[in-house]
DNA sequence: TTAAATTTTTAGATATGTCTAAATAAATAA
DNA sequence: TTATTTATTTAGACATATCTAAAAATTTAA
């Protein structure tokens, strides 16, 4: 791997993030807005990252990462999953402190130093938003019929096994309702005018999730409820 | 505190480092070859700095840190010490393979985070190679009577208390011949025309360690030898 | 105490990453 | 299908941190 910096590792992480598995171009405005950055800073890079062979761009029509690209972007991800899981399960930090402080750290460059923490934490799967880290060689654990909240049907029992990381607004309303990781949810009724979703955390209240709420939230399926 | 460069950071760390306790000023020579870097960058940068109120300089008579200055440099080694302190009893790390890891760790700025970590650690007064590690408020341990081996006194039992860190070659040196932290050693013979220094390490073998190696051990007084 | 050697500073250049403002291409609507 | 809006790129600027080469100050030695 080549030595980038802190600048170029975000962008591919990013560029990773927004094409997700689609076969679509990531846009330089889509780019902007999420790197809080301007679109001219955004197509300079491209320029940069295009020429060290880390994206295919092409001009007006956005880009994709290049192989080599994406497994460095599979790297820096890693690293940030394995830092948020240290921060939580050894230094005790909340749900919403770890993620700006692994934003630093994931740019620490040691293979020696990602290797040890993984095995200091025992190989960990998922962080602690429930987000898959990849293992050394790039692999991505697969977390079987996982969908969103709001997808969930209705008088089902669910899991929730991930929420989305980067609203620090959600997790402190996730905390504050005691929607931790694990909880078991009884999806009750969806209301259409709204997408809003109502549920009954397991043996205690019911509560309204908004649709934005319950877009963040994954579930995992676990048995029909008995009517 | 501001926010500084990594760049500022190392030279607020470094002057600090080559300052000692000593009244007289760094020089700018001084600085570029500790930092592996040309004199006119130094002199750019002392200017920053200075402007900033982190140094005191005087044109061609070098710097040293104003109070401001020095309170960051002390937490800037109080995050590397306590980094090195958690590679080697964490996560395992080797003495010598610390030390560049550290540099890089030393830089994030959380102060949550480097004040779980200390906690982490259960407030280790002293990092691998025996340096102090500075507490939250700036205060540095101070090891009594601690002396450099080159100057033990001749039939005297002593501890290694501190081995210098930036040396790798040292390292390896002593970790070849298990001179680690808490060995105990019989300073037998000094040879003047080299200054070297004949030692038994306890239970085991006699050695000769050169001027340059036993001016890096720094040493406790146990006791007189017996003769 | 003057000349030579050394140290330090200044001036000007380069590279990175960002920005604003203007120009251009692409997409959308009339 | 032309005009308008939106998205993107280019051009030129700035800040950081570094360098080389030349100039200036300081120190050392004759």
């Amino acid at each position: 791997m080549k030595n980038l910096t802190h600048s170029e590792e975000n962008y591919l992480k990013e560029i990773f993030h927004l094409n997700g598995s689609s076969d679509e171009r990531v846009s330089t405005n889509n780019l902007a807005a999420r790197l809080n950055s301007k679109a001219s800073s955004i197509t300079d890079m491209l320029q940069k990252l295009s020429e060290k062979k880390l994206v295919e761009y092409v001009k007006y029509k956005g880009c994709f990462l290049t192989e080599k690209g994406e497994k460095i972007a599979i790297q820096i991800i890693r690293k940030h999953r394995l830092w948020e899981t240290f921060l939580v399960n050894k230094l005790n930090f909340g749900w919403g402190e770890v993620h700006e402080v692994a934003e630093e750290l994931e740019h620490i460059d040691s293979s020696k130093l990602i290797d040890s923490l993984d095995r200091f934490l025992n190989y960990p799967k998922f962080d602690p938003h429930g987000d898959p880290i990849p293992d050394k060689e790039g692999n991505i654990p697969y977390r079987k019929s996982k969908i969103k909240l709001v997808d969930a049907a209705i008088n089902s029992r669910v899991e929730i096994v991930r929420v989305s990381e980067d609203s620090l607004g959600l997790l402190k309303y996730l905390e504050r309702y005691e929607l931790t990781l694990g909880t078991e949810l009884e999806v009750l009724e969806k209301f259409p005018f709204d997408d809003s979703v109502q549920v009954r955390i397991k043996d205690k209240n019911e509560i309204n999730l908004s649709k934005k709420v319950a877009e963040n939230i994954g579930v995992r399926f676990i048995s029909k409820l008995e009517l």
